[in-house]
DNA sequence: ATATACCCTCACATTAATGTGAAGGTCAAG
DNA sequence: CTTGACCTTCACATTAATGTGAGGGTATAT
């Protein structure tokens, strides 16, 4: 199928099919016009690669595991797990800021709502 | 002072001291040779813009309202609380979203973990 | 042959604060 | 008058995926 056709599938923009492809996630071949030609699997694949998007996973770090997951279930694939854990990480470390941030920005309206309401006494 | 001393007492950069006047936080006046002069109060004034910048504000949000912050409380700006707000409503999702994909992310880990196990046995 | 609906590549824009560096003026001490 | 430590402005780079649009080729139906 060509560009457009798995896009409509996919519902993944143009650009972006074309992006993934730059980043070695999608190699569909070429037709003697120029023109690129995906096989049928390319739309799991795209989709896979949409889940993996959406886990907060660069394309880059899509591209070390991607081949294989493809192949066989995620835990024969040894580079997930590290890639994962790490990701966890990142996760916790930035949960944990915004946790702050959010507690302190509360505290803030609250002593302003305190303020306000002995100024109206 | 000039703005070199005012980078050490403070430890923002001067890059980041010019970029404020650009962005309307800060207004050194200029001596003759082009320099620009500091208020003794404008180290006071950095670390209030500090202060904002991280809780996560942009530097538009803080024009808004700063020049009222440095002479009141932060009660009797109008413009803080609903900038506060909207802020809060922001890290309530933000955290609503790392969260779900770290649940996500736990639970993958979690199914590659035991199915490794079970290939071990 | 022309219209239309595809496809191609290339390249700039997006966000926000900060880093970095070039090219050059100012000032004080020697 | 030179050195060194300041200061100035201007402008490009940073991150990552995606949007957008120009300029142009291809294929099919009329």
């Amino acid at each position: 199928m060509k560009i457009g056709e798995l896009a409509a599938r996919t519902g993944v923009s143009l650009r972006s099919l074309r992006y993934y492809e730059e980043q070695g996630l999608l190699t569909p071949i070429r037709l003697e016009n120029g023109y690129r030609e995906y096989s049928p699997l390319a739309e799991e694949q795209v989709q896979t690669i949409q889940l993996y998007l959406q886990l907060g996973l660069t394309t880059d770090q899509i591209a070390g595991f991607l081949h294989c997951v493809l192949k066989n279930k995620e835990a024969f694939c040894k580079e997930v797990l590290p890639i994962y854990r790490e990701k966890l990480g990142e996760i916790e470390t930035q949960i944990q800021l915004l946790s702050n941030i959010k507690r302190n920005l509360e505290d803030r309206i609250q002593s302003i709502l305190e303020e306000q309401k002995e100024t109206e006494e």
